[in-house]
DNA sequence: GCAAAAGTGTTCTTGGTACACCCATGG
DNA sequence: CCATGGGTGTACCAAGAACACTTTTGC
């Protein structure tokens, strides 16, 4: 407000990417290439452009890093960080995205990757560099009110998806076992959750499932809560 | 990442201050006394200073602009807006607060103020400065989903409060009449959301009021849900 | 025909909604 | 005694929770 130059930061944009890999919860981290923390686990980012929206450096970065398409996948803004000494090399903000990806093959390495992987969230909580630990747990908590009252979960499925297979993200990311009968109830009485595409999906051993397609609704209502642990 | 300089950028913080006034709600806007924008309302907010974290400084520009006590109320991290022309001065992120105050007499004009004042959300939503608007439309929104999920709604009111306060609230922020009953006996039920004081308070006409005073509880567990409109 | 997973139906209980009456005070 | 808002009780209904059996496939 006054005439004086104003305090300018460093902002970079941060990316908890999230899925449902190998029956466990995982995030993409890349191990750093440069100080500070070289060789320690991060979490996808970097510097904001001139002339470049906050969501699109998260696309942009995502794509960069990772191989992953950041407009084909949820893409939601977490919150803000900025704590002064979070950043060693000086002044840093971060904006925190939140991503929620099927399980792909592999993130492909990207040009400016190093090496971009999957880890389980477990294992790689409270060892990220920067505060990234702290995003990492927000990020997860989001996830978990978000497949409440959302229709988000369809997100961390494929194209195609069973029953079971959306159960089990319910049941992996809230770490809690769901009842199959009720929660089948439930989403084929929400409308617009999930669509049938008429196939079917053939198991190892068992009865085939129908498979779904997601439907238009993002809002789920009523919610679908997890009881209090 | 790499060792060029990377684009730095002003970081101001944002408030969306929110009460209930004469049976209203409103917003605590400042006229703005300089370029851009000058002569226009927009919400209280200024630049980040060197070694200030953002919680810190939203508390800061409160107390400085508006004279209200930033650690007294209620203030939660609510987005932050990055769009490129977002601001005519050059390239300026915001990261905004939801501040939740009670009906206070008025805000004190501080040292910085030059006319902070109360004014109704529905009036001033789309004649503010800069993407204000935008802003206080996510901040009323954010509101009213936290009274369904918290105990956010003594935040409006003073240090003591009858039932019936406590719903005007709910009714104002989300626009709907309630049921004066059903009302009553989910928030005496739910524990911990409010705790009686013993005493009571004599309206114009009518049988007195029992007072309550906030209780420990944060989360609203069932919530209470608006229905759909 | 056996193992494995999918799919369906019923009961019970909880919580939400709708609604009518009595109570305590000031004028 | 009347106007005004505060406080309570009850019937009904929707939704969640708990729970057992049948179906379809591969082997």
């Amino acid at each position: 407000m006054t005439k004086r130059e104003h305090l300018q930061v460093g902002l970079t944009v941060d990316l908890a990417v999230l899925t449902v890999r190998e029956g466990i919860l995982q995030a993409l981290v890349i191990e750093r290439g440069n100080d500070p923390y070289r060789g320690r686990d991060a979490l996808p980012g970097g510097f904001l452009r001139a002339g470049e929206g906050l969501r699109e450096a998260a696309a942009r970065e995502l794509g960069e890093e990772t191989g992953l398409d950041g407009g084909a996948l949820h893409l939601e803004q977490l919150a803000t960080y900025g704590a002064p000494a979070r950043d060693p090399r000086g002044r840093v903000v971060s904006v925190a995205y939140l991503a929620i990806a099927p399980d792909l093959p592999i993130p492909a390495a990207g040009s400016d990757a190093r090496s971009a992987r999957w880890a389980p969230v477990e294992k790689v909580h409270g060892a990220l560099a920067f505060d990234h630990s702290d995003i990492l747990g927000d990020a997860v908590e989001r996830a978990r009110s978000r497949l409440e009252y959302t229709t988000l979960a369809t997100a961390f499925c494929g194209d195609v998806f069973t029953i079971g297979d959306l159960r089990k993200v319910y049941e992996i990311v809230w770490g809690t076992p769901i009842d199959p009968r009720n929660f089948s109830r439930k989403v084929t009485h929400t409308e617009g959750f999930i669509l049938p595409t008429g196939a079917r999906r053939l198991p190892e051993t068992g009865r085939p499932a129908a498979l779904y397609r997601r439907g238009p609704a993002q809002a789920l209502i009523p919610p679908l809560l997890r009881t209090a642990t």
